[in-house]
DNA sequence: GTTGGTTTGTGTATATTGTACACAATTATG
DNA sequence: CATAATTGTGTACAATATACACAAACCAAC
């Protein structure tokens, strides 16, 4: 009866962000068959005494050096013929990380890591481009009802670093004026007294995301929408 | 290396709805250790050729009778001390049924299976009051983004059957013309020619929900909102 | 060091949407 | 036939969203 034989595995999509600007997510190249040679999400078995948060951090580790900032769970995939082997379901996760993270990992073994913009994606293997979508369709809604998306900037940034993020996330164009009135009417972005100039214009002054302040607006019915 | 022993299960937490009003939940009593007589949520073990959605209605049908309305996945709990026995993965479902098949499963087999109010419910076995939970919030935040209330009315329904519904999930009063407004306003709602009376007051006008429009307006960038 | 190019920063007027609110119509009941 | 219960409906005001343009600060090139 409960003779099952079916293997548990974690992957994890996991986004970095660019001021290209354009979004990315972090691919390995597969070694071994099936789908030898192909890029896939990272990711693998959970050991018998080991949560599931747990193997998506090691997997992630082991494969691509990444330590993630921000994860959830994003949904569980259990197809019958989602790996031509064996009965594999799988847990997928859904990461961000900040641009520090971004170049490091980049730099890493890239013959077996890389981060691909997501507009340019190669064939990906198992049903791992289902998985991906479903992640960058999350990504897409969450950004607009949770202030998620400080977590693909530097910690400090300039505002018009997160209107391109929204610009480029949303795919569409943003006043910027109202955007920041918007942003700002929340309270929980503190304005440094820090100046940062990249090229020409005009320096921009930097911003950082108060992340305890947000939980006291939120206690307080404040809810958090673009 | 994959020499994995996690077992996998589905449960599935059912909700109802009548109209005195309350929000019900579907659990079942568990006939054999461990938590043997706790009440629970419906699951059960997968089987090696089926997927998950099938082994939830194939669990829920064999424990309680319930033929689920609407289904998606909820949340997927791992944690390594689920289960005292061994590890066990659940991929949780979130289900609603009409208020037709309510009537007939509180009527059947009584002792093991039964609805309950969420405002009174039992101890729970495992760790279903956090799937429980989870669940409740997952419905509680949907309603208000996605038209699945109409998933726990009759296919003809009075208005005001739809508002208590919102009252009793938000947890607040609702203007009745601003509701009625509001919804009416997507244009998702046929207004038939038939009334009904329960009891005193005025007959009311019933009304449809009709799903392929809906899908329509959607695609038109419609987006519903409470 | 002046000019042109580039980016940041800011306020107001209008349109849209949300909210508050009360009474007549229709039935059941006694 | 009087009373209680429920459904159905519109308008005025408040709040929020949207559209929109120009000055400030720097860099680069001459």
């Amino acid at each position: 009866m409960s003779e099952q034989s079916i293997k548990l595995t974690v992957d994890a999509v996991v986004f970095g962000y660019e001021s290209i600007p354009k979004i990315s997510v972090l691919l390995v190249k597969r070694k071994y068959d099936p789908f030898q040679g192909s890029w896939a999400i990272p990711g693998g078995f959970v050991e018998d005494g080991e949560s599931l948060e747990d193997a998506v951090s090691r997997e992630l580790k082991e494969e691509t050096g990444v330590e993630i900032g921000y994860l959830e769970q994003l949904y569980t995939f259990g197809n019958l013929d989602r790996d031509p082997r064996e009965r594999i379901v799988s847990v997928a996760y859904f990461g961000l990380v900040r641009p520090d993270t971004y170049k490091i990992s980049a730099a890493s073994d890239a013959q077996e890591v890389s981060w691909f913009d997501i507009n340019n994606l190669p064939k990906l293997a198992f049903d791992h481009r289902e998985i991906l979508d479903t992640a960058i369709k999350r990504l897409r809604a969450k950004i607009t009802y949770e202030p998620i998306g400080f977590e693909l900037l530097d910690e400090r940034f300039p505002f018009s670093d997160l209107e391109n993020l929204y610009t480029t996330l949303l795919g569409r164009e943003i006043d910027r004026r109202n955007f920041r009135k918007k942003i700002m009417g929340f309270g929980m972005l503190d304005e440094l007294d820090q100046k940062v100039s990249k090229g020409a214009g005009r320096p921009a002054n930097l911003f950082q995301f108060n992340k305890q302040r947000y939980f006291q607006l939120k206690e307080e019915g404040i809810v958090f929408e673009i």
